[in-house]
DNA sequence: TCAAAAGTGTTTAGGCTACACCCATGC
DNA sequence: GCATGGGTGTAGCCTAAACACTTTTGA
């Protein structure tokens, strides 16, 4: 058979892309949902996605379309998994590829609010999903648990500078367990990829907690896989 | 937007799913390739793969290749990745998932090579393959690292009874490490997973070892993920 | 009797856990 | 001066790593 008769005869199939959007305000894990805006389903909450082009890779599509709900062009994304059930989408076979994303919460989430019908949702508290986008959300969790644990990712949760204790709050979160503060520390600080700033947070507290920033020159001298952190 | 202009304008694509099939023979790990019968590249080594029908899912389309590749039904096989460069098939766009499955090398051995241009390679000793499916290896072969650390799987790889040799033998070619013999038996022992046998092998030794068989009952008894093996 | 692989315990070091009090500051 | 959250040290436990000799048996 030859390339032309072999290829052409195949079935071509719609296959999209979904982005699961985590952000941390400081207390709460939380993500990001849209109002679907077509049917099937339209007005129930989603994940933000869209169809992959022709021209593109998956990788791109899930960047345009985080691009597109949110304006930003350099987050954390990394793909989670293919959902491919036949019938996951009742209006037509799609083949759908999850991507997950981490943004810093704060600078966001005007802009977000304004050009979308958009809404952080705190995970304990997501509605009802179209499709499968519940399963999505599901694994995107475990995933983010799994890899906060080994890689220095959590940091893309957070400001640039940020406190031990809301460092601490995000690792909670994301574990949904509470951790001992002087374990925590020592643990942390003693990977030696933090460097403390002079400058103190005043909002949370009277004492004020000294900032820190991630220091990524540090951390590449570690191994770069393999390096526990929690 | 109504769901026919929306869903009808969009490129479909074609949907391939590529398998990273991996066996052991007792002493090496090995991946099982396929010499490529059409163009391009036709008559380059290959991983075994296909394209997904309209009517059935990637895990379904995965499992109908392997099956035709090595009349299994049943084997371990887990998504891995989905590879959507758009010039990664130099003659059409083809998005593909690929599958890592873990087999039984000695049961299958004679068949496959009775059916197919199939064969099995160590893993230092992969050559050329087609597109991106050395990539597609490369990223098996970390999974497999990964998942073998957490998950009882390597037992997929082994016939139903084994030695502990033969298991250390296994993990030492799957980490690429050598392991110390007593330390590696008192944790697999202590995890309580394994059922010691009357019966020895005779073959690769005068003393002979003793078989044990996986207990999946013990095994499900201790947490279901999240179980430390090595 | 020798070669070749199987089987078996103990010691040590490092990491993880649990745990409670003082500090700095704004009101 | 008091309420609030920030910051700090130690001791016990447990797990992981290092390490060498004896046993079995076929040739």
């Amino acid at each position: 058979m030859d390339i032309i008769t072999k290829y052409n005869t195949q079935d071509r199939l719609l296959v999209a892309v979904d982005c699961i959007i985590f952000g941390f305000d400081g207390h709460q894990l939380k993500a990001l949902l849209v109002k679907r805006n077509i049917d099937p389903d339209r007005g129930k909450w989603s994940l933000m996605g869209g169809f992959v082009h022709q021209d593109e890779s998956t990788d791109e599509a899930a960047q345009r379309v985080l691009h597109h709900l949110t304006g930003l062009q350099t987050t954390y994304m990394e793909q989670l998994y293919c959902f491919s059930n036949v019938d996951r989408d009742p209006a037509s076979r799609v083949v759908s590829i999850a991507y997950f994303a981490l943004i810093n919460i704060k600078d966001y989430q005007e802009r977000i609010h304004d050009e979308h019908e958009a809404r952080w949702f705190p995970l304990d508290q997501i509605p009802d999903l179209v499709f499968d986008h519940t399963e999505m959300l599901r694994k995107a969790k475990e995933r983010l648990q799994q890899k906060v644990a080994n890689q220095p990712i959590g940091f893309e949760l957070l400001p640039g500078k940020f406190t031990l204790p809301q460092l601490q709050n995000l690792y909670e979160a994301i574990y949904e367990t509470p951790l001992d503060k002087r374990n925590f520390t020592r643990k942390i600080l003693s990977l030696d990829i933090l460097n403390k700033l002079e400058e103190k947070e005043k909002e949370s507290s009277r004492k004020g907690a000294f900032y820190y920033v991630f220091d990524r020159d540090k951390f590449s001298r570690l191994h770069q896989e393999g390096v526990k952190f929690i």
